[in-house]
DNA sequence: CACCGATATTCCCCGTTAAACATATCGGTG
DNA sequence: CACCGATATGTTTAACGGGGAATATCGGTG
């Protein structure tokens, strides 16, 4: 009855052996342009500074130009933003998601139709 | 210049809490269509009989009617194969790969282009 | 010039996870 | 009826990743 339930499609870009870009950076991305730090972005979504500032790392790593810049010291300490680099990025991750869900949904419709009952609306 | 690099995206399609379908399920449904066999599936693929056996386990458990059936003993000790659901989630969620990949085809073309040269194309 | 809050970085510890190992069972076939 | 190859399932062990604590640095501001 309910349509609107929780099935979910992630989707995770690979690009080499270890570079690759799936929702948990995407978040961070979009987090730490929320609150302008990445110690702040990984609170909010309950991850250690230390993992987020190496997702920060892998990101800046993968790309041809960092996706975000950081500050140190200052009144309030320092802080995170991202570039115009990343904010491109993010958008063109939530466009890819946006546009995939559309075009996969009979599909997953379909899916979900196959599933027990019970787990189809968890 | 080579458009056909290793870009990939890979899909997840996430019900409950423990309850997903992704490439790796569904590479061992192919498989175990391919050997008739669990094992053989499992060798194919790299993967330990237990942890072949887990995922057909966690399959049947999550749909409606059972994907994989198995019989033990006989000539050939036994084996397995896809029921009609079976084939039939495996054939929905390659074109759920087909269709997403297709229409995000655009902006994951973008993102491969804002990549390191030496990753592009690893 | 001491303080503060955030970045940056290392080290140790622990829990989850999968691999490895070990059996038990099944049932046609020679 | 012993054998074989595959299913079925438990136990034990090893590895890897992430968390947390600890430490250093930065640089505006009061």
């Amino acid at each position: 009855m309910d349509t609107g339930n929780t099935v979910k499609l992630r989707m995770r870009l690979v690009f080499g052996k270890d570079a690759m870009l799936g929702p948990g950076k995407a978040d961070l991305l979009a987090q730490i342009a929320a609150t302008g730090s990445i110690a702040a972005a990984g609170r909010t979504m309950g991850m250690s500074y230390k993992r987020a500032w190496m997702l920060v790392e892998t990101m800046n790593a993968i790309f041809a130009d960092p996706l975000v810049v950081s500050t140190r010291g200052g009144a309030t300490g320092g802080g995170a933003d991202l570039t115009e680099a990343g904010r491109r990025v993010l958008d063109l991750y939530r466009q890819m998601e946006k546009q995939a869900i559309k075009a996969a949904q009979p599909e997953i419709a379909a899916l979900q139709g196959l599933l027990k009952p019970q787990i189809a609306d968890e």
